[in-house]
DNA sequence: GTCTATATTGAGATAGAC
DNA sequence: GTCTATCTCAATATAGAC
């Protein structure tokens, strides 16, 4: 009942298709221009309606962005949570983590380079909170699975195990930047490529 | 002569202290809100003035945004330069490079924080094509060295130098965004930390 | 579900006094 | 070098017709 009750708030049912439509579309221009200098007009425009229209799908504009974080983080915790739950050694589980984070980049690009470029703003907004604990779950789950790996042996411990999370988190992340979906790797080779530079370095010995 | 008549177009000689002082509490508002959202009425508030008397120092909001990066980008190439221009084995050319980058992160972490944040957007715009170039020797720079250890056969050579360039550039630049002064790792021991997961990785063999 | 029309606010920037 | 006062524009958002 909740939840019917949330809905109802809504100006419209979350499920409509043209919504969905309107929500990608913002997602790249916020991803191309930065939410704050995206207009919503150049939303409306792109969608091929009026600005004033829009308020007929959503609240306001930060109810966009706020939509399309929430999915994307929620889809990438989803993964995490799963590949941890299901278990197995930590090389395996942490190759397996590498390529969650990789197939989350490869779901919806633009939606990452949002998060990306506007997470140290939003976080200091209590309406965003959500995004903090995300990072927090994510962080505990990673980072404990290094620990597990350097506890039986299969990794090196003279690295503090949380700076080696962020290094590999925030390379995994940042690489959407340069990502082309059309380019000549997909994106389980570059999760490869990463992996091989993780685990034994470019140095030949 | 020009370089006179340069700084005559501007309200006031780029030599002012004051002028440093606001650019420098500019910078760490952009870093903290980023520059869209950042008015100038902050900047003002925070230098303890009046917004109408920015405009005494700087022609516009964009000029500040401008001088910030430009002086970034300009130390992080010239650091670049020297270190390649010195030459030596490769391996410790990267090195060097390395830790000029992360240099460079410490020297002025709120600029670069400016820099990640605003790149994509800036680039787009003439005014910052700049921006560009300095991306391009810096590519130049790092690719052609691990090229170079490549051919020698101090570093693997199954994965794309290209790809590896990125990579480091990406996680080197973007640890600013975890990276504390105050913390219990200096701005050199993190970069040692990161030369060890890269040459050698994170597996025990 | 979209349009017309508009209210309202807040932003960057300027002119001239001190 | 800063302040007072203000211009001008563009942005988000709303109300009600179709």
């Amino acid at each position: 009942m909740t939840a019917e009750r949330a809905a109802r708030r809504r100006a419209v049912p979350a499920e409509s298709v043209r919504r969905e439509e309107i929500l990608a579309i913002a997602t790249r221009i916020f991803a191309d221009k930065g939410y704050a200098s995206t207009t919503v007009r150049e939303i409306a425009d792109a969608a091929g309606i009026l600005s004033g229209s829009l308020y007929h799908h959503f609240d306001s504009k930060e109810s966009m962005l706020d939509e399309v974080m929430r999915a994307f983080l929620d889809g990438a915790v989803d993964r995490y949570r799963r590949t941890v739950t299901k278990g197995g050694d930590p090389l395996g589980v942490l190759r397996a983590l590498v390529h969650d984070g990789f197939a989350a980049l490869g779901s919806n690009p633009a939606a990452l380079v949002v998060m990306i470029n506007e997470f140290n703003l939003l976080v200091q907004s209590p309406r965003f909170a959500y995004l903090r604990e995300g990072a927090s779950e994510t962080e505990r789950l990673w980072a404990g699975v290094i620990e597990e790996g350097m506890r039986t042996g299969v990794f090196r411990s003279d690295i503090d195990p949380r700076m080696i999370y962020r290094f590999m988190r925030d390379t995994i992340w940042i690489s959407v930047r340069w990502y082309d979906p059309d380019g000549k790797n997909t994106i389980e080779e570059i999760a490869d490529f990463y992996l091989e530079m993780l685990l034994d370095g470019i140095r030949v010995r």
